[in-house]
DNA sequence: GCTCATTTCAAACGATCGTTTGAAATAGTG
DNA sequence: CACTATTTCAAACGATCGTTTGAAATGAGC
């Protein structure tokens, strides 16, 4: 972690090359491997999938991860950039949007949180393909151990989570400030876990899988429940103290 | 994974032995093992935690792990039971105690919020040491997608989710069952997001680590936000459309 | 003392991991 | 065509993994 892995790195032509065609899985090893690693490292977790596993589904030889990303955990970032960085643009780009619109006027929860819920929507939709995939890898990502996924995803959503502490901020301005930051970690934490879909809770609370596909749904039912949560008032002392009644 | 696996199996000691002293970390090995895989498995996750860290850090022998509890999943698997069983255990009891003392009378939300989190709590400020990082454990245990894992929670919280399900029924009769078990859901999981305490996201809300300590603070701030969410009315399709107004 | 079951130990097993290597294949440019 | 740079390939590297083995140590009952 000292210094830049200095791996053969072959000459990038990623910025939107204008040749590059529609048909997205004509993939040049490199798109083929991002494809089958996202894939599998929601299906496995990061440890869990292996250098073998990813290059042969992605029917290119195993020396070639090593060679377009370098390690395994650049692969692993370049799996999140391409959607992530793209998904908090949006976001921002919303907000700024409708922050435009209403003048100088605070924005309703509920407008908040569908500009944090609709660019995620756009991924899920699917941008090219997989993007299901990659928000259930996301999800998981949250509760990853691994330091440098932490350091990675924080640095990823910073500007993003500041712009939105900001907003909420103005929504609530009942509330104190760091309250609203309190409210706004349950809020990414619901969504994140929502996403993950993890099968668990799935069985736990009957869920139907045949509906999976609808992720609009959803969510639908998702913002109603967190705009509820942020205008909810703070609690007293004596509220706490009935509700937290030991019962020894 | 076709039979149950034919270790040794020491004649087990478990079930209360009177004879145990309090001193909690004299432990006879086996618990030994069982403390510093609860430790690692919370840093470094399943897949990412050797044995051999595990029984180094414990100051024992590699193949006593082996020896006393099978297989590393089935060592994961007692780190679990240890704790998870009897939580969901009080869980359930303490909301039937609730439900007794209000005679026909439906609980309100919060009551049965803290039903679920009273008994958390208390692992958490520590039965013998440590209950919290067992709490963080079970935080990101959720979001691990290894099958075997998956079907073991699921089974563990099986008939605890079931009863506050049908607590949360009775309390929100205004609510379809359907939608009931959705918001059950989100509850679930902000509360498991919560306890993971993954650091992404406390830097993400500038959570300050010096509170960390102060579980039931951070509770308190969470039941409040749960109950409104819990309680929000349904919300109707113009609502919907209105909040979710595409804006290319 | 002896016997026997239980637990600990050092050492090794086969397998798989991420990564590297150097040559062969390919594409680009004159 | 030849020349060069880029990409692919089979093969191997050293390391670490979970698990097993068989002998040594330990404790209980007599």
């Amino acid at each position: 972690m000292s210094s830049g892995s200095v791996h053969p790195l072959p000459r990038s032509a990623d910025a939107g090359s204008a040749k590059a065609a529609d048909k997205a899985e004509l993939g040049d090893t490199k798109s083929k491997i991002l494809d089958a690693a996202e894939e599998l490292f929601v299906e496995h977790g990061f440890e869990a999938t292996s250098l073998r596993l990813i290059t042969t589904a992605a029917g290119v030889n195993l020396a070639a991860a090593n060679y377009h990303f370098g390690s395994k955990e650049e692969l692993f970032q370049a799996v999140f950039t391409r959607r992530l960085d793209p998904m908090n643009r949006d976001r921002v780009a919303l907000l700024t949007a409708y922050e435009n619109a209403a003048g100088g006027d605070a924005l309703s929860c509920e407008k908040i949180i569908s500009a944090m819920f609709i660019p995620a929507l756009k991924l899920a939709r699917d941008k090219e393909r997989g993007g299901k995939n990659f928000l259930r890898l996301l999800g998981r990502a949250y509760a990853d151990p691994a330091p440098f996924i932490r350091e990675f995803l924080s640095s990823q959503y910073a500007e993003m989570i500041s712009r939105f502490r900001g907003a909420f901020g103005r929504a609530l301005p009942h509330l104190p400030r760091e309250e609203v930051s309190w409210r706004l970690h349950f809020v990414m934490g619901a969504l994140s876990y929502t996403l993950a879909g993890t099968d668990v809770l799935k069985v736990i609370a009957q869920y139907h899988p045949d509906e999976t596909e609808n992720d609009e749904l959803l969510l639908r039912r998702l913002a109603p429940f967190l705009a509820a949560g942020l205008r909810a008032p703070m609690p007293s002392a004596s509220d706490a103290h009935q509700w937290f009644v030991d019962a020894d």
